[in-house]
DNA sequence: GCAATTGCTGATATCGTTGTCAAAGAACAT
DNA sequence: ATGTTCTTTGACAACGATATCAGCAATTGC
């Protein structure tokens, strides 16, 4: 039926482990055989059978993508990104949503990877920041990379983006249109970047000699009603604030329908600004000033980094902290009055 | 290093293709011998190696899942669907994004599926409607099922959605809150639900002896931005209709952005619905009506489906068409004056 | 000049399953 | 009692690759 190994070195008037030794690039091979070998391998058509390689080799050529995260768009971009890397190298990825509650998520993911004899993970926030999962994972000798973990880890491969930065630079956008009632509400607590974002923002008042005032400060937990209801609260505060920054896209569109519907004017009355750069944020009306991270080309980079590692043969990549983008739209203008 | 099934068969004290048998389903083996294996199968925590049953079996355990489709919502949706009954029968899953335009989309699916041995299609829209493709995969001898195809077919396996009745219903309803005046947003022309939509919509219309304008219905491609121009296109003309229907939420909140920058007041002046019932549905204000369809359900019943044709173990399950449900919300108000 | 090292190659075992086929015994028909 | 069929079982080959190890020639070291 199909072309094996076989029948190259027979085309080539070679053996089969010579032929194997061209496949997988090994040392020790003349260039005449190998040139040979090529030929041979383009002329027959000639695809190693991944199963076969697999079960002699004990690699799978399967990573997985980890996730516990409600954020389609988020875990969309991700898997494109890494989907990308993934056809290049002849990769398959395969799905594995994760309950970071679990107690025995450790085990439990060791036996996958044990089952499937998955190469390698990539594991995305929360699970990027559980310390104990991640020691347990090194443990077990599994490749892993991490995409957004709060501390750069030196030991381990990681992405990582600046939320901090990107949360600083933004409020002081925001400080530079003469506003200085801001109100802020803070992500999911389990999220690392939840606290970070909320620093960013924290210092850059601070350090403008603004006070935080507290009941302008709730914590939601990156959904949308969160975002609502927090919305709801500080708006009904005796004195509102004239921007309210979320940290996530959903969240402030939460904030936009609760001010809305109290008939509270964007921007005009209100400016919202949003984090993440979602599709709804240019859907809304006004649409939202928001804070765009390359998603997509970090999770590309972060499976290039686990292919690194765990296929020998391809050149090392680096971890590596991306750059956010500030993206400025209808609902932040300058404070008039 | 794990338990193979020779320590199966050495611990049951029998012949290792005894353990096969038993650990495939096989018939003839006494009832005895099955269950002194399934307790040494216990016992050691074997299981067995997928590599090496595909390579020996020509079977992957894998299947993969076909797309062109933007909307990562109704992705994401599909997605889990799948993956649950993945996870139930130990077979995996694959994504491959196609391009619906390549001429030899059809060879390369099938050098794709022969590459890796997948043993089976998931198809969603618009490439269930693609009869050539669907032609070429059964001359392959491809197993499939598909996603909402626009008409029922008695060859293959699929599941359905009931997109004409949904819009026929719907419009009912609004037309039973006293408008007359509709506009209509069709889909992409390549989808086959676009057409399904509008006729459903139309034909109600006609129905209660209501005439369509036809400047009041317009075409977009499913996109938010598609939905905004039409949305324009139709606000500005002499007399603008009471509703307007879109063939899908993200354009129902193009329209929706494009009445409340000319200043049109929703639900008051202007009635809005739209398609699928996503997340924005709910987030928008005043929040949209719209239809629901069971994505997820009727994912989970494709890959019901393809699992019971490719693992001739499993039972049978049978094409299923999937009911709609109107949601309404704030977007849809009776007509007043 | 001879031993030791290095570079290249191939024969064969091996990974962990399933497929083929034949054998042994039970059941049944004659 | 004998032949035929059916049920149950196991020995062994096979899937298509990589791993081990040995062989042979060419090069190097002393």
């Amino acid at each position: 039926m199909s072309v094996t190994i076989k029948d190259v070195s027979k085309d080539a008037n070679v053996s089969i482990k010579t032929v194997s030794r061209v496949i997988n690039n090994e040392v020790n091979v003349s260039e005449d055989t190998k040139h040979k070998v090529l030929q041979s391998i383009a002329k027959l058509g000639f695809k190693p059978n991944k199963n076969a390689q697999s079960l002699r080799s004990k690699r799978s050529y399967m990573i997985a993508l980890l996730y516990d995260n409600p954020n389609k768009h988020y875990l969309a971009d991700i898997q494109s990104g890494i989907l990308q890397v993934c056809k290049e190298t002849g990769y398959n990825l395969v799905l594995q949503e994760c309950d970071y509650q679990n107690k025995n998520l450790g085990t439990e993911i060791i036996e996958f990877i044990r089952d499937f004899q998955i190469d390698g993970l990539i594991l995305t926030p929360p699970l990027s920041d559980m310390d104990d999962l991640l020691a347990s994972l090194d443990n077990a000798k599994v490749q892993y990379s991490i995409i957004a973990p709060s501390d750069k880890r030196t030991s381990s491969s990681y992405v990582s983006s600046n939320d901090y930065d990107a949360t600083y630079a933004m409020t002081n956008k925001i400080i530079s249109k003469g506003h200085t009632d801001i109100g802020f509400i803070k992500g999911h607590h389990k999220h690392s970047a939840s606290s970070l974002r909320y620093k960013g923002f924290s210092d850059a008042l601070v350090q403008m000699n603004i006070p935080v005032k507290s009941e302008w400060v709730k914590e939601g937990d990156f959904s949308f009603d969160s975002g609502f209801n927090a919305g709801l609260e500080i708006l009904e505060s005796l004195l509102c604030p004239s921007v309210i920054f979320a940290s996530n896209d959903y969240m402030a569109a939460g904030v936009m329908k609760a001010a809305q519907m109290k008939g509270i004017k964007i921007p005009s009355d209100l400016c919202i600004i949003g984090f993440d750069d979602s599709p709804i944020a240019e859907q809304l009306w006004p649409s939202l000033s928001t804070i765009r991270q390359p998603v997509e080309e970090m999770a590309c980079h972060a499976a290039k980094i686990l292919l690194g590692t765990v296929d020998g043969l391809s050149e090392k990549t680096e971890s590596k902290e991306f750059k956010s983008e500030l993206i400025l739209r209808e609902s932040l203008i300058s404070l008039s009055g």
